[in-house]
DNA sequence: ATCCCATGCGTACGAGCGTACACATCGATG
DNA sequence: CATCGATGTGTACGCTCGTACGCATGGGAT
């Protein structure tokens, strides 16, 4: 009974939802473990968000700023004059080079998108996205092709185990470049 | 207390694990569910699979097979002079074409492989199977680098529920081959 | 023929879940 | 200042779940 009236409620559950899933996984989400980690009350959580796959869409849609950020950030795909597939190679390494939380949490709920409807205008949202960017430096079919073969390597990185090489991404992507 | 000593018991709880996965999603998946799909009591389903990761590894194991069923069944990548980009096209175009069912299957199932470690192995099978059928016709990084992107393509049209376009799927794969 | 144990069966327990709902508390509106 | 609605809080209900455990059974080893 301390902390009423809190103007950030909906935002701090949004990012305990989004360390829950980081930690435990889609499974581990729950009204109440959202609501233990955002350290609220249960009623909290139900009464933002009435449905689990109301927060689920909150978090993806805000986890999903993580990859177009490191795009910005680093300045990716600007300078007309750059090599298109390296600078992919190099954003996606960098991406997973780091910790991969925020990556495992793209594609966990990327994935999940397939069982549930509702998630799946934000995972298009998502592909759209990313070949919207790269379509500022290639046709829109090809940055189309680009998009899907980095959702291909990405996933066999984090499925299989073996290391990402960029060498490799770079010289694959540069030959779907016509 | 009617069916007792039955020889196909832990075949028939797979078969009724997979069933359950492909109507109600792994998330449906439990002891209770695959004990009542299968028509067996609860303990029996408990006895031969002492975890649900044990039986779900099983299940993926066996439903997994479909892919390498259809390219069996095609007689795809067998004649030498082919067009392996067409080939390629026209498989994944005649799997997304029935049931998705399979397809669905194997999907989720890399979704659980990013969370459960038991299922990783069973991943990279998957994955190692392709690219070796694909590198029964080009070298290894190409059929690496047509697995990553068939699944890329594959993972568009399930999530985006865009049609596919196999005229286009087999154009990028072609650039893809050296 | 006897015995052992892998297999099958039923039930019970505690935990976690979504949901619902009644009550408390402020901010804004008039 | 009075009121009302939006927001916050606490609790309780009914459900499903994984797991454990005791008992039943009969095939195969001895």
């Amino acid at each position: 009974m301390v902390r009423r009236y809190d103007p950030d409620r909906r935002r701090r559950i949004i990012d305990a939802a989004i360390r829950v899933v980081g930690a435990k996984g889609l499974g581990g989400l729950s009204h109440r473990s959202v609501a233990a980690e955002a350290d609220v009350p249960l009623g909290s959580t139900t009464y933002h968000f009435k449905t689990l796959d109301e927060l689920m869409v909150a978090a993806l849609r805000q986890a999903n700023e993580g990859f177009a950020k490191l795009v910005v950030a680093r300045g990716a795909l600007e300078d007309p004059g750059s090599d298109v597939a390296a600078e992919l190679a190099g954003l996606v390494g960098e991406w997973l080079a780091g910790d991969r939380t925020g990556v495992e949490l793209e594609y966990e709920l990327y994935l999940a998108a397939l069982r549930r409807p509702a998630l799946r205008p934000v995972a298009a949202e998502w592909c759209q996205d990313l070949a919207d960017r790269i379509a500022l430096r290639t046709d829109p079919v090809t940055a189309r092709a680009l998009a899907a073969l980095l959702d291909g390597i990405c996933l066999q990185v984090l499925l299989t185990g073996v290391e990402y090489d960029e060498e490799y991404a770079r010289d694959v992507l540069a030959r779907v470049i016509p």
